[in-house]
DNA sequence: CTTGACCTTCCAGTAAGAGGAAACCTTAAG
DNA sequence: CTTAAGGTTTCCTCTTACTGGAAGGTCAAG
């Protein structure tokens, strides 16, 4: 695809691996405005389909569409420190570390609960009765 | 509190834990329905109240709402059988493991990112070359 | 009588899209 | 020439579980 192509949404979802949909969200949230073509039809051109494939790839590690946002202009800065790029990646990845810690304590809690539990037919249940303010 | 009185969401509030904000929106999605004074304040009973702290714990194991009606109306039931119970646990409890490694491996990739690069003034930036597509 | 602290309802916004309707564009086949 | 298929367009609603705020009613104290 050489520098002057263009191609529509549905080709551009091809290659970036994002759906049409979020194409079109993307662009009305500002992050890639693809230009138009005289019928209307967005027309990427491939600097939009690298910005997307740039930003499938962040939105996969889990980066916020406002980190992406800063990213993005981040990537497209000349002049940009990496200690810039690094505080958000390391700010994420403290968001993440807390969010593992929480969920490791939900998951001791609930695997004790479950495990506390027969399962049948009858009512009496551990878990209920946690969840009821008993916690024995 | 005995089993006649009825209190303002602002004091069941504050015998909940949960904000008077939160009371009015299981009211609305028909989780905890309280009486009404003749003034029109929301007037909760001592079951409304123990069922608002029943969500409050099974929230915060991180049922869903929607886990928390089932849960809830389980609890109700003197004929339910613990592995309806049970079955809801397991299942919350796969998702979470999910989750968990989803994060870890998001986790490992971020450290890795964040370690290979400098976070200095220059523009240079193994984060970026990442996203941009260099899996170097 | 007024002040302040409650309470009421309703409306809007959050994150990041997904789903769907009605209409338009383009091309190929009959 | 018409029609059908398969793109595309915009617009509107829905999702989760609340949170914040505005406009106005209620109640006890001073």
């Amino acid at each position: 695809m050489d520098k002057d192509t263009t191609i529509t949404v549905g080709d551009a979802s091809l290659h970036s691996g994002l759906p049409a949909k979020t194409l079109r969200y993307y662009e009305q949230i500002g992050l890639v405005i693809p230009a138009r073509r005289p019928n209307g039809y967005r027309a990427y051109r491939s600097a939009d389909v690298h910005k997307l494939t740039f930003l499938k790839r962040a939105r996969s590690l889990g980066f916020s569409i406002e980190d992406c946002r800063r990213l993005l202009s981040l990537w497209e800065d000349p002049v940009r420190s990496s200690a810039e790029v690094r505080a958000i990646a390391t700010e994420h990845l403290a968001k993440i570390d807390r969010k593992i810690v929480e969920l490791g304590s939900l998951r001791g809690q609930l695997d004790h609960l479950v495990d506390s539990c027969q399962g049948d037919q009858r009512p009496e249940c551990p878990i209920l009765n946690d969840l009821a303010g008993d916690r024995e």
